[in-house]
DNA sequence: GTTCTAAATGCGAAAGATTCTCATTTCTAC
DNA sequence: GTAGAAATGAGAATCTTTCGCATTTAGAAC
């Protein structure tokens, strides 16, 4: 139940709120940008702003609920949060994206930034590439 | 000679690029926006059009001159090809970007699209924190 | 259940970054 | 030097995201 989730986070449970959380959850779509959320909410005849799906992600993400993404350095796209990260590799081509996650990466990220005399705080790491159907088809 | 450098990296040597090449050679700062790079130049005396600094850099990217990255997923920066890849490492609360190339990620990389069937085109990976300096400030 | 207040929403306006349009200028080859 | 193609400049346009503010709503108090 989205309210109870969004009363842990911190967050006042509007109908908003409810209907994004909620939409989040059940859709196929892993990485969705705002405005897509939007327009997926509309033509599911949900009446939501879009100046409130934007206010309403940028809260899940300080909320931890969800991840902001940035492929390709193009607009936001999010991302529900199922507790574990992952990084990204995507293609080129088609936009196929899958995820992973390789422990010797992580490890080393970590002793860079011990290195560097840095505290680290986060970091994205995104491969690009073709993905083997688009190979195919050249 | 900078008309030369363009002439090799297949583009015709105009004006505006070539003060553009220049700037970025002889500048301290390595990365820096579009608006930057315009900024400095009119600073310097020289008339150069924004959208024809957004033109050229593009070029520059595309010819292989210069590399541009999205740090913190906002604007993009440029910064001048020294020839040697590397990633970035950068302090939130000052801005400061330190550069490292790590060869086990790099390999570790080149596995991972291996595993998931991509062909590999390129990878961008920052590692975000808080700088020796700024932790003493708290 | 009704009332109150702070917080949230919706809308359109505004902002920032980047691209586009197109008339004018500049390279480069001949 | 001249012609033709390519590049430039200036401002308009676009796209994504945020802001301002009047209106509505959630949640607590009564």
């Amino acid at each position: 139940m989205e309210s109870n989730d969004l009363k842990k986070a911190g967050l006042k449970a509007t109908l908003p709120r409810i209907k994004i959380l909620k939409f989040l959850e059940e859709t196929d779509a892993r990485h969705m940008s705002a405005e897509e959320v939007y327009k997926a909410l509309l033509d599911s005849g949900e009446e939501v702003g879009l100046a409130t799906v934007y206010r309403v992600l940028t809260q899940f993400e300080a909320a931890g609920l969800v991840s902001r993404h940035h492929f390709e350095g193009d607009h936001s796209v999010f991302e529900l949060n199922d507790g574990e990260h992952h990084d990204h590799i995507l293609c080129v081509k088609c936009g196929r994206v899958d995820e992973f996650l390789d422990e010797v990466i992580e490890a080393r990220q970590h002793a860079i930034a011990k290195e560097y005399g840095y505290s680290i705080t986060d970091h994205s790491l995104y491969i690009y590439g073709v993905c083997t159907n688009c190979q195919k088809k050249g």
